[in-house]
DNA sequence: ACTATTAGTCCACAATCTGTACATAATCCT
DNA sequence: AGGATTATGTACAGATTGTGGACTAATAGT
């Protein structure tokens, strides 16, 4: 527990700026006497604050509100892109990508550069994303955007500014923080699959609590409990990959056994279907050329779709494996939603019927109803979004201090 | 997430208060120059503050501080027992406990009442529990304290006042807040568990971050982090008696199958020297006209201890089932710890190695060191401490709005 | 005894929010 | 159409609370 603070003069003001701009951010254009109401200030105090957030360049007038009530109508204020903006970056296994995010969190400048990262060594991957970093930079520069800070996304778990262990790019205690120093600005790394929990808090359906299930190679997942990420006491919670679906199953590189990646995993999912895979190549969706994965990704869909039994197999024995695994994770985590994203959202519609029949079966008694089961409304890029989104929160939640106010 | 209001003056002070109750509270008695350096206020200030707190009789000065520095000696600052006190409430299977803390968690009154609650109405139990809570207040009132708020465990799930499902009481959706009324104190409910980590947490060994398992009846968990319970997005967080540690197990009453609590609840681990009851009678342990489960409990650690082969088995497999059950709670919820409590810190000395073998040989890959595993140091009553501890905590987080500065 | 050093208090001052008053701009009602 | 009503946003004086430097008090070292 840190040493708590006591508050100033100037940190009561610091933290009015930031209460007002929340409200705007979560509660749309709002006039000066709407924020006055929902925050308990005065429309003085109000019309200070917002003048300066106005002058910052943080939000924007967007013109008279007449709402047909009678009375003098009131001038909306609105979240203003036009001026702060982060930067979220990514190392995954087959490429590195780059966004950058305005304040009302639209998406201003993309880019991925694809890239067989299970080959190459730490240096020459930071060197090829700091130089993506920069691009997209300039790129946003040139927009009249001024980027205020970055986070970074990568396949495994984060300890303070050191990738402990990213089994499928082969990395072991990888220091990803020198991209600081070069970029000068304000810097964090996470987790791929707690960023892309918020990816689909802030990009997706607009739920505040959820449980995010990245199928990827590996098999994550990010709690989000009343729009914040639940991390655990080192960063490491929501492990799912990991969670005992069979005490004594076969063998998982993790030096466990049964675990939920042996039965769900990437790589079980394929495998079960690979003799297939002659077949695989012949159909429509898997172009030539594409990285091995997707294309077999693509290809195990396609066979799900022309209706393959033993793919829908495969898919039937993942399923329930997941719903075992989910239900440990509803117990313990108590999720108020099943996000599942990744892989899991491409191949959600032969998913849901066997996670959904294992979970109902499991929670009917101890729980009033389980929790909703969806797909991801956010794509592949999930994880990068969040790492921008993440670096907006920080502004929204402390203006003042980001801003300079 | 609630509307967010603004600071004003008042509130500033409100939290100024707070922060250095909250100090004093965290590093022991403090000088007003050193409280003013940890909470970044100027002395002035804080010389204002501690004595509007010790007129509250929250704080009492203990005495000049002479540490042998030169310099005028400080006047250190502590938390006041002398006036500010909360009740802690416990219904269980079969007993009733009272109990009042005072500002420095000191127990100060403690009242237990035993009684089979499997055999009686909600609205008799609640009966008594007045009667004893009334009782407990009047003898807190004699000792010069003012109560200042209540907290109550239950043994099982709550959401919003309503005991959803208490199994080994029998009973379900039980309003459980009717004694604010008569008592005419702020009030809360929880579950039994998550109590009994905050009783670990506050009476306990000074650990911060941890899982605290409560083997009773049911099993339940409660996860800290940082000082603070984890309770997910319904408050169910921690139901650890449910993971599932065999997909295709026995039933379990919950409807699933194989879940933790088939293997090492309280029924099981009994049931599994059932044969053997002759011999736990004639054991010295096992006073006649105990309580059937209490004596069982006994009687299985004297057999234990006794080095009965059956009762070592009984335990080895619970043990293994707890391990496999903690693995995935490991990986979900990333405790810093696993503090085992109620019959599993009984039975501690029998279940650390199987527990223990199954977590390291399941974890040493994915982690540098697997969460140490200890026995609680808080006994049967962690539960009610904790309820009390609650509410100080309550009366810390705010003292101007409890105690009216 | 004298000096340096630290604790705690006093008082004038500064930062910020509040509250009332007021100009402004709609709708409502006759 | 015109006045009454109602709500928005700003101005100005006032209230609350923390700040900063000066001052007194109490101790250790020289």
């Amino acid at each position: 527990m840190n040493t708590s603070r006591g508050v100033r003069h100037d940190s009561m003001r610091a933290r009015n700026l930031a209460v007002v701009l929340g409200e705007i951010r979560r509660s749309g254009p709002l006039t000066r006497a709407a924020l006055a109401d929902l925050t308990g200030l005065t429309k003085t105090t109000v019309s200070k604050l917002v003048s300066d957030l106005l002058e910052a360049g943080a939000v924007v007038e967007t013109g008279v509100v007449r709402d047909g009530e009678r009375g003098r109508p009131g001038v909306a204020v609105a979240l203003s892109g036009h001026r702060v903006a982060t930067l979220g970056l990514e190392i995954n296994v087959d490429y590195l990508a780059a966004c950058v995010v305005d304040l009302t969190r639209a998406v201003r400048v993309r880019r991925t550069r694809p890239a067989d990262n299970r080959n190459s060594r730490p240096p020459t991957i930071l060197r090829e994303l700091r130089d993506l970093a920069h691009r997209a930079v300039a790129e946003a520069e040139a927009l009249g955007l001024r980027v205020t800070g970055a986070a970074l996304a990568v396949p495994g778990p984060v300890e303070g500014g050191l990738l402990r262990n990213a089994p499928h790019l082969g990395w072991r205690d990888v220091r990803v923080t020198g991209l600081v120093d070069l970029l000068d600005l304000p810097f964090e790394v996470d987790n791929e699959a707690n960023l892309a929990a918020l990816g689909e808090l802030w990009f997706g359906s607009g739920a505040t609590d959820f449980l995010y299930v990245s199928g990827e190679i590996g098999i994550g997942a990010g709690l989000v409990v009343d729009g914040a990420l639940f991390r655990g006491t080192n960063g490491q919670a929501g492990e799912l990959g990991h969670v005992v679906v069979m005490p004594d199953g076969p063998g998982c590189r993790c030096g466990g056994r049964g675990c939920l990646e042996v039965y769900a995993g990437q790589d079980a999912l394929l495998g079960a279907v690979a003799p297939l895979s002659g077949r695989v190549a012949a159909l429509p969706g898997a172009a030539a050329g594409m990285p091995a994965q997707a294309a077999s990704l693509e290809g195990l869909a396609g066979l799900l779709e022309a209706g393959d039994p033993a793919a829908r197999a495969a898919c039937e024995e993942a399923g329930r494996a997941l719903g075992t695994a989910l239900t440990s994770a509803v117990h313990l985590l108590d999720p108020g939603m099943i996000v599942l994203g990744g892989s899991f959202g491409l191949l959600f519609p032969w998913l849901e019927r066997p996670v959904g029949d294992v979970l109902s079966a499991r929670l009917r008694q101890m729980r009033r109803t389980p929790p909703r089961l969806v797909a991801s409304e956010s794509g592949a890029d999930a994880a990068v979004l969040g790492a921008a989104g993440l670096v907006i929160q920080r502004v929204i939640a402390d203006p003042a201090g980001v801003l300079g106010l």
